[in-house]
DNA sequence: CTTACCCATTGATATAGGTCAAAGAGCCTT
DNA sequence: AAGGCTCTTTGACCTATATCAATGGGTAAG
């Protein structure tokens, strides 16, 4: 058995602790709570939900769904990393997104997906039927309620990555990136500093509109600015944060 | 009386006429149905709905609120267009979208807008409080569907617009900009050619992630291509769609 | 009718970032 | 421990688009 395998396996094992939030019910198939969705649920909610989710585990690189495909599922991320994209025919690929704990992915007014999304990391998810997770928001307006908010802070995020994608240069994208990334961090709990960036930096070009030697030559260019230490495997220290707020809005 | 002003007086005149839908009652404050939103609805829900709503008119350039006010309004565009947009420190402006009748903004999870509003042309749109507003989706779940559903399509628009910005060339762009335009002008009833072009070549630029300039020059360029002829007063024919679509993504 | 302004177009030149190429640096596998 | 991946970094060069500058054209004001 490759180490692959075994990481693979190993990441069935650790179970994620429960949230805190108005109710303590987890899951009942995978043993967590549904994070940003459930965060304001009772109890008789969380259980109709634990009712129709399954787990579904990914190794780094494996697919999730593709884009044009029939959206069956909605996706809440438990545990790891996942990027969403879209393809252009000739292969130019633009990442919409880096999904992380608590995040959703899968909702779609149309029948198909809009994008694909495929693991970053090791990755956990739960899969909630798509049919019959809409049934539960007739009977649960405040979860719609919930999810249209989900939905209209998405439009906002998008919103922003539209102006960095037309408008900022690639050291404003790039500082602009590692802020999001530690403030995100926070949110789930974690340090804003050393951040932990699993993806290449080839993905990091194809989410910022920049080409992987791009990306390089621009972390080497932070570093030697002091304004970040490169700490191998991954980490990144922001060092001088101030640095970067002032580099990712272009002085 | 400057010609503007006349023209601007002129604008409250037309009444756009009633949409075809479920229902036929059209809003008490601006004689139109509130299209996208009450498309769905029953008589009751849109006699609702037009006891909270106001009228609102704009001539062109003006502004209809700012990135980071309170967002105390959502808005339906009735006529006219609306571009919205959100700003570098130094100016630097990034398009997020152009917005027709039928179309809705305003729509925020946060207390404060996440863009700035203004009139392209003689616009006119409806206003609804967005604390009636949101009294009356606890009223109507149906109607929260509804927005769920507008919320999700505008998502997956926004993550085109990203991977035009991020992954097309100058010509991909405003060949794909060409043709969401035609599109868009089809679902308004209108005809997909000659197509109505109101915003100025800066406004194309901003929200294709280019300069005026380069707007100008790749015009002339699928101009001398036999796409399209420019027939002044913002009117431009798309005379070889096929021709468009195949250079929208890229050959 | 004339002037003034704004916007679009075109030309000349500059540059940020892309492309091509090669050399490390970690790893997993054997 | 050695070989072979894949990913990152760095260098040299190139090109698409930005920038700077000038001209033209339409429309409104006087």
């Amino acid at each position: 058995m490759t180490l692959f395998e075994i990481r693979k396996m190993s990441a069935r094992l650790p179970t994620p602790a429960p949230r805190t939030g108005r109710s303590e019910s987890p899951c009942a198939a995978c043993n967590v709570r549904h994070l940003t969705l459930c965060a304001a649920l009772d109890d008789q909610e969380v259980a109709d939900m634990s009712a129709i989710v399954s787990s579904v585990e990914l190794g780094p690189g494996e697919p999730l769904f593709d884009e044009a495909e029939p959206a069956k599922n909605v996706f809440n991320v438990t545990a790891g990393a996942v990027k969403i994209y879209k393809l252009l025919p000739d292969g130019r690929r633009q990442m919409t997104g880096f999904l992380f704990p608590g995040d959703f992915l899968g909702l779609a007014n149309e029948e198909t997906y809009a994008y694909s999304a495929e693991a970053v990391t090791f990755t956990t998810l739960c899969r909630f039927p798509r049919k019959r997770l809409e049934a539960l928001l007739e009977q649960y307006p405040r979860m719609e309620r919930r999810l249209l908010g989900m939905a209209s802070h998405e439009l906002a995020v998008a919103q922003e990555q539209m102006l960095l994608l037309g408008r900022k240069t690639a050291r404003e994208k790039v500082a602009s990136f590692l802020l999001l990334l530690s403030r995100r961090a926070v949110q789930r709990g974690q340090k804003d500093s050393p951040i932990s960036v699993p993806m290449s930096r080839n993905d990091i070009g194809d989410y910022l509109g920049l080409t992987t030697e791009t990306v390089s030559r621009t972390f080497t260019l932070l570093k030697q600015a002091g304004a970040i230490v490169l700490q191998g495997s991954g980490k990144v220290e922001l060092s001088d944060r101030a640095a970067l707020e002032v580099m990712s809005d272009g002085v």
